[in-house]
DNA sequence: CGGTACGTCTCAGGCCACAT
DNA sequence: ATGTGGCCTGAGACGTACCG
């Protein structure tokens, strides 16, 4: 942890949050890489870490930038630690329970507990929502169960997904709008898109909460102007 | 796909020695 | 004093490899 998609990921948090004085639940789907696969603990997860040298990047939030070069030791890459530190907990209450490979609906109910008082919650699979379910690898997927399960408990749910190794952006993204739409979710919210490399997308899932919805969406707004260039919006 | 990292190339500017 | 050519330097453009 502590890659750049990781900073992208808490400079939004941390916007969302503190203009709306809540706190956002996390959940970043946390998988043993052992109960994957052999091959899955080479991979070596999260050293995209040079853009810590990088004035531009780091100047955008020093706090955020200094707690995540401590991380660059590997011996400080303590979850638990990290997150009873940090100065997010101002803005983040983090759900640190792995996914067991047999016990994954307990694990998500306890979260849907863990998150009771919390309206908002960011879910950070690794690899986006499973379109096909049931296949083999679902452990690093979103569930659309999971995602149709948060929303009529009220929750306005915020998830990661990434680019397309070989779609360009706006087919990929409706594709997946279109997706979840047809099985019943609200997709009311520009989706956010954030140029890095590669790229990641903030999709939401909303509620119909009028007066919320457009206090969000103007929080979405100023944070693409805050990070010009960086952050865009992409209505579908 | 859409980005980063990194090496190579180009060209303008600064500096200076030297000639006019 | 003023002009000329040589040389170094660094910013930016460009190409390639690489990555999730």
């Amino acid at each position: 942890m502590g890659d750049i998609h990781d900073f992208y990921k808490f400079l939004f948090i941390k916007h969302l949050a503190s203009n709306l004085k809540v706190r956002i639940g996390l959940n970043w789907f946390l998988v043993d890489p052992k109960s994957i696969s052999k091959s899955e603990m080479k991979k070596n997860d999260g050293e995209k870490r040079s853009y810590l040298n990088n004035p531009k990047v780091t100047n955008l939030d020093e706090k955020l930038s200094s707690e995540l070069s401590d991380l660059v030791k590997k011996k400080n890459r303590n979850l638990k630690n990290f997150t009873t530190k940090t100065h997010l907990q101002k803005f983040v209450k983090f759900y640190n329970e792995k996914i067991m490979r047999n016990e994954r609906k307990l694990w998500f109910e306890n979260s849907i507990n863990f998150f009771c008082r919390n309206e908002i919650i960011f879910l950070d699979p690794d690899n986006g929502i499973l379109k096909r379910p049931n296949g083999r690898n679902s452990q690093k997927y979103v569930l659309l169960d999971e995602l149709k399960s948060y929303q009529s408990k009220g929750k306005i749910i915020i998830f990661t997904q990434f680019q397309s190794y070989n779609k360009s952006f706006f087919p990929y993204i409706s594709e997946i709008t279109n997706f979840l739409k047809t099985n019943g979710l609200k997709v009311k919210y520009p989706v956010l898109r954030n140029r890095t490399s590669p790229n990641t997308f903030y999709i939401t899932i909303g509620q119909d909460r009028v007066i919320n919805n457009q206090r969000i969406l103007s929080i979405y707004k100023s944070y693409k102007k805050k990070f010009e260039g960086m952050i865009e919006l992409i209505t579908i």
